[in-house]
RNA sequence: CGGGGUGUAGCGUAGCCUGGUAGCGCGCCUGGUUUGGGACCAGGAUGUCGGGAGUUCGAAUCUCUCCACCCCGACCA
């Protein structure tokens, strides 16, 4: 696909200052460097420098797929309702799915995922063990309608998205294929230069037994990641757990006091208020799931896991209670909440049966009570869970190191289905023994569009994008200083980039009538990770100049060692 | 959906409080001078001031309403 390009036949469109609309860096330089032009809420035009960049994470993935035998169709778009309703999702995925109508007043959906179209394929295409394991893939635009679509290309609502889906026998070959998958990711986000972590992951809403993210390691992530850096454990905070150090209840048992805290509701106010550490204070959260008001007791300065709460049977529904219900049932507002002395269930995160001469609220507005202890000012906690986020610092749960937090953007996730999809839309097959089976099921995402936003978010300077060499739009800038003026650099500059062209280099010619500075800037901005300059000064000393995107300063080179020294650039031969 | 904010030329913005000819920078067009880091001079084009309604002699400005977008939150293969 290299295909070089003179400025003059392209269309380059760069602003200087970025629009009002984006927030985040890799969104305005996405603007500025004209990649992409924004239509509507989470809706982009990708423009020709911006789709030669989608186009080229695309072809690397589709070969590191092929590799590793995964068998590339195309799915429809739009898909009828008909699918949905059978495997139960019609109504269940909610209102992130663009429903439509056709003339004939027919249900349809914008996809915003392709399970139920690959395995309604599957259920008519496979009928034997003979026929599996198979690995199906495409490439296609999706439409989430996001409730917030912001960051530009990162959470747009409709987005470009690698899916692949795999069909087994029996779960061990799902495993073998979930595992090259896995290593196929690595691959896949190794050669487009990214810096990259899997994690283990929860499968969330798609469902199944098993699954991994991989995430682009940047500041602006939306996801965290918590990892430890003496072993291989990774996960994302939804999921991560980690090892207490062990108790140290050193205090000998102090006496129950109530004492006043006036305007004092956060555990931190509290704790600033009485001088005593927060991780002596306990905070009560008070939440209502099947009409049953439930104390949940996290340390102070912890911080709630939704996602490890929803997975507790009975509060799966659960809700912030509301004012008017804590009020009735403790007798007091938030802020002064406790489980001393209420015969309301409590629920308490594993860090806090730890504690002792604890702080906590009295059901009084503007008191606390000091020294409490299981056992004797209060039951034991009826249910003891890990519903906590983990922190930095605490132990990693292999007990190999101390985990640390960082935030990542996710850019593929790989999910073991089991038979979820096969048993709802039968989707069988014959075993060797003439038996009906389920098909056992893997899916395999990558956010195409995504990435492009993640690898600028990953590199960028002062001057602009710094692509990474395999998704740049270009591979070489080569410009030209006065070729309008100048027969000679002209004639050089033209030979410079017909040989290029010659050796299948992706190459740039600026020749656009522009002062240098102009031609730099752009070139910089969009992220061209090699550049030559043609002038008269060096032609003199029969040089061109070469510098990278990255390197302070430019070197001279000679003509006729350019090609070479470029070609050693690109790792060409 | 809740809270906050913004809509003025392609982009960035001033003007709005206190109603009276819509301004600036960048970009664009013409001519000239320039040509190694976003040039300079001269001339020029481009505005339903987000839409609608109202108040007023007169509305970018005040009122009402609708819409769009952005930020925070909830949500998220």
């Amino acid at each position: 696909m290299e295909s070089g390009m003179r400025v003059s036949q392209f269309f380059i469109s760069t602003l200087k200052e970025a629009p009002a609309e984006a927030e985040l860096i890799s969104h305005k330089l996405m603007l500025r460097a004209g990649l992409i032009k924004r239509l509507g809420s989470g809706l982009y035009t990708w423009m020709p420098i911006g789709l030669k960049v989608l186009r080229k994470i695309e072809s690397i993935v589709r070969e590191e797929m092929n590799r590793s035998g995964a068998i590339e169709l195309l799915m429809p778009a739009i898909q009828p309702a008909e699918l949905w309703q059978e495997s139960g999702r019609w109504d269940v995925f909610g209102p992130q799915m663009l429903k439509i109508k056709d003339r004939h007043d027919h249900d349809f959906c914008f996809g915003p995922t392709h399970e139920e179209i690959i395995t309604d394929i599957a259920r008519r295409e496979i009928s034997s063990y003979r026929q599996l394991p198979l690995n199906f893939y495409q490439i296609q635009t999706k439409f989430r309608d996001e409730i917030r679509p912001r960051f530009g290309v990162m959470r747009a609502r409709e987005f470009l998205m690698k899916d692949a889906y795999s069909f087994h026998a029996n779960p061990t070959s799902l495993d073998d294929t979930y595992q090259l998958m896995h290593e196929t990711y690595n691959r896949i986000f190794t050669r487009l230069g990214l810096n990259f972590r899997s994690v283990s992951a929860d499968p969330g809403a798609i469902g199944g037994s098993g699954s991994h993210e991989f995430h682009v390691l940047a500041e602006s992530g939306e996801d965290i990641i918590v990892f430890c850096p003496d072993s291989d454990y990774a996960a994302n905070i939804e999921l991560a757990t980690s090892r207490l150090p062990d108790a140290t209840p050193d205090d000998p048992v102090g006496e129950l006091k109530k004492i006043s805290t006036p305007n004092q509701k956060t555990c931190t106010e509290v704790a600033d208020f009485l001088d005593i550490p927060i991780h002596k204070t306990v905070k009560t959260l008070a939440v209502s799931a099947n009409d049953t008001l439930y104390l949940i007791l996290l340390r102070g300065d912890h911080q709630l896991n939704e996602l490890k709460v929803r997975k507790i049977p009975f509060l799966t529904g659960y809700e912030m209670a509301d004012e008017t219900t804590i009020l009735n049932e403790t007798g007091t507002i938030p802020g002064y909440i406790g489980p001393v002395g209420l015969k309301t269930t409590v629920i308490a995160d594993t860090a806090v049966m730890d504690m002792n001469n604890f702080i906590c609220g009295a059901n009084e507005e503007g008191f606390h009570f000091i020294n409490v202890n299981f056992g004797r000012d209060l039951e034991q906690p009826r249910h003891v869970f890990d519903i906590r986020n983990v922190a930095a610092g605490e132990l990693s749960p292999d007990g190999k190191g101390i985990l640390e937090i960082c935030r990542g953007i996710e850019v593929g996730h790989i999910f073991k289905l089991r038979t979820k999809y096969s048993e709802m839309m039968k989707a069988q097959y014959l075993n060797e023994h003439g038996q009906t089976q389920n098909l056992e099921m893997g899916c395999y995402g990558i956010g195409i569009s995504r990435i492009v936003a993640a690898a600028i978010e990953q590199n960028n300077d002062d001057q602009g994008i710094i692509f990474p060499e395999s998704m740049a739009p270009f591979q070489l800038a080569i410009i030209p200083i006065g070729m309008h003026k100048s027969e000679q650099v002209r004639f050089e500059a033209e030979k410079l980039y017909t040989q290029f062209l010659c050796s299948s280099i992706d190459v740039l010619l600026d020749n656009r009538n522009e002062r240098p500075g102009v031609m730099f800037a752009d070139m910089e901005l969009i992220g061209i990770p090699h550049r030559i300059v043609v002038s008269e000064r060096s032609l003199k000393q029969a040089c061109v100049e070469y510098k990278g995107r990255t390197d302070q300063e430019a070197q001279t080179v000679a003509l006729d060692e350019i090609n070479t020294f470029i070609k050693a650039k690109l790792c060409i031969n």
